[in-house]
RNA sequence: GGCCUGGUGGAGAAGCGGUCAACUCACAUCCCUUUCAAGGAUGCAUUCACGGGUUCAAAUCCCGUCCAGGUCACCA
């Protein structure tokens, strides 16, 4: 008769170190009460999700205002679905918004004591823990084929009953010691898989963070715990990983509401403490089809990857001031009350968390990313305008290199004030409205129609023009050099009042408004412009004056 | 289908048994204005998915129904 013991030494020979040593090795961290051990644990399959970073912001955010530690894992145990280097990219993506980890994987190499952080370097980890397992008998080895398991679940299917492997359903689990030990020495493949106690007539009651306490059905599957390649199930690392890495508070998406028992069961079984949980929201996106909320896809949603924000020029502080207002519902509060305080003293709680997943709101997003960059600062603004440019839009990059701070000079319009001018929602916004401040560019965009008034007639248009070409001053404040304009606009028959000119529309060519509008459009090629007065400022007279003479000519010709 | 989790205006939401159901965004109208971006004012849920109960009183408590999402892998 053999025992565990001897099915736990044939299957893992070479495994001598114990539990006892692992707790040795990875010992409790030394942190103040109440500081929270986070993580962030993707897998390398992709880009970075934006679900992902909200999930991220969340866990660093609790650990950094708590005192605690954040960490970055790698779970790359699935090798089918790996995608080279994206491991990597996923840690980098996440520090361009800001968020960076205390340790764990870091790309190209490790930090911290807690490691090796990427599970497919843990495999000898896991096996301690379940030779471990496989001596008090609760693993076993599982023969089944894949074959096996599918018709499994069909005559269960069929039969109306719980689909899976447990009870009389698992077969393996019933072959006395040495039958396993029999076909393993017959070379038969097998994983290995948790013998569990449960019932699921039974309730756990487990607390949730976010969602209070839940009573859920108890595990009764034998869940694999090791797969045919050596490497663990997301379960079982869960299991191992946030123990030893002495993970406190685990969030994760709400889709792991489900198997919340399994790994209670695991951490019951093992005797170490269950970390909390904190299941959190998934962001949702209106399906046009169905018409009805789903996750945001990869595959269907270009909001699904963060690096379409990115690429679009949305400010890193507006992305994350959104994702912040999902999280928590007060945070918006905070915002209006502390309008110039640094978001990172906001304190995110769990009470505040909404319970299902937001919609994706992109004229929200819009209207926090506009307000992030009008309350920039020039110099703030034009980092990272330049950040944007140089990876996206080159030739806007060339245009603030040339000269920085004429640059600064034109987004600076209005800027820096009580109520800034906010006509920016995002970075790749800024060149298309200010191409024409540049003289090349403005020789270009006057080759087009320009939009004059076609009531006004051409000959107004351009002794108008040449007269405000040999008045115009710019040496008086605002005030002054607008009634000068208007003034001139008189003397070419523009009332200088409103309600005269809509008495008597007829009488005039157009009203002092029109006047004004007739110079913006010489200047600037458009209807539309900041200020004319601090336009003009920074053109310069001589600029303005090449600028009347251009549209002249053009008049003219 | 079973089991879990949800459901307050177009979106995010506050509210946790007691006057008109906060606030932000969007939208609409008006005002202001040299254009635009803004700014100011007003409007936008006669009602809190629906039906029933409990109560003097319910969005708030109870029951049922419906709807939506999640999950039922050697994926995480």
């Amino acid at each position: 008769m053999s025992t565990y013991k001897d099915l736990a030494e044939l299957i893992f020979p070479d495994v001598k170190k114990t539990i006892k040593d692992l707790e040795k090795q990875y010992p409790p961290r030394d942190l103040k009460e109440g500081a929270y051990v986070t993580r962030f644990a993707p897998s390398p399959t992709g880009f970075l999700h934006t679900g992902s970073l909200f999930t991220a912001l969340i866990a660093y955010r609790f650990a950094k205002q708590t005192g605690g530690v954040y960490f970055f894992r790698l779970e790359d145990t699935d090798q089918k679905r790996e995608i080279k280097g994206t491991g990597e990219d996923l840690v980098n993506q996440l520090q361009v918004f800001g968020i960076k980890s205390d340790e764990g994987y870091m790309g190209d190499h490790e930090e911290g004591n807690y490691g090796p952080y990427q599970q497919s370097k843990r495999a000898d980890i896991y096996k301690i823990v379940i030779k471990e397992l496989l001596k008090k008998g609760r693993a076993y080895p599982c023969f089944c084929t894949k074959e096996e398991l599918d018709q499994l679940r069909e005559v269960q299917n069929a039969n109306k009953v719980i689909p899976g492997y447990y009870g009389e359903y698992a077969k393996c689990r019933h072959y006395s010691i040495d039958e396993q030990i029999a076909l393993i020495k017959e070379g038969k493949p097998y994983v290995i898989r948790f013998k569990s106690k449960g019932n699921h007539l039974n309730h756990v009651r487990v607390h949730d963070e976010i969602r209070g306490d839940m009573d859920l059905s108890e595990n009764d599957q034998d869940i694999v715990i090791l797969k045919s390649d050596g490497l663990p199930t997301y379960h079982f690392a869960h299991l191992v990983d946030d123990h030893f890495m002495r993970t406190n508070l685990i969030t994760r998406g709400e889709e792991w509401i489900s198997s919340l028992p399994i790994h209670i069961e695991l951490f019951d079984t093992m005797g170490w403490a269950r970390p909390k949980y904190a299941h959190l929201p998934v962001i949702m996106v209106n399906d046009a089809e169905t018409n009805n909320r789903r996750k945001l896809s990869k595959r269907k949603d270009k909001e699904a990857a963060t690096s379409y924000f990115l690429e679009s020029g949305y400010p890193i502080k507006g992305f994350i001031e959104y994702l912040l207002t999902i999280a928590n519902s007060d945070f918006e509060a905070f915002l209006l009350n502390n309008p110039k305080a640094d978001i990172d003293t906001f304190n995110l709680s769990f009470e505040k968390f909404s319970l299902d997943g937001a919609l994706f709101d992109l004229p929200k997003l819009n209207n926090i990313s506009k307000e992030v960059l009008a309350n920039m600062d020039k110099k703030t603004f034009t980092d990272q305008c330049l950040d944007y440019a140089k990876k996206y839009n080159s030739e806007l990059y060339e245009l603030i290199n040339k000269d920085r701070d004429y640059f600064e000079s034109i987004i600076n319009i209005e800027r820096e004030q009580e109520k800034p001018r906010k006509d920016y929602e995002k970075f790749s916004d800024v060149l298309p409205k200010i191409l024409f401040f540049y003289p090349d560019h403005y020789d270009q965009l006057i080759k087009n129609e320009l939009p004059f008034n076609e009531f006004i007639k051409k000959d107004v248009i351009i002794e108008l023009l040449k007269d405000m070409k040999e008045n115009i001053s710019l040496d008086t404040d605002e005030n002054t050099w607008f009634n000068k304009m208007k003034e001139i606009g008189k003397q070419h028959n523009f009332a200088d009042d409103r309600k005269e000119y809509k008495k008597n529309p007829q009488a005039y060519n157009g009203w002092y408004a029109d006047a004004i509008s007739i110079l913006r459009i010489a200047i600037c090629a458009s209807t539309q412009s900041p200020k004319l007065y601090d336009v003009l400022k920074i053109l310069g007279l001589e600029e303005i004056r090449r600028r009347i003479d251009s549209v002249v000519a053009k008049l003219q010709g």
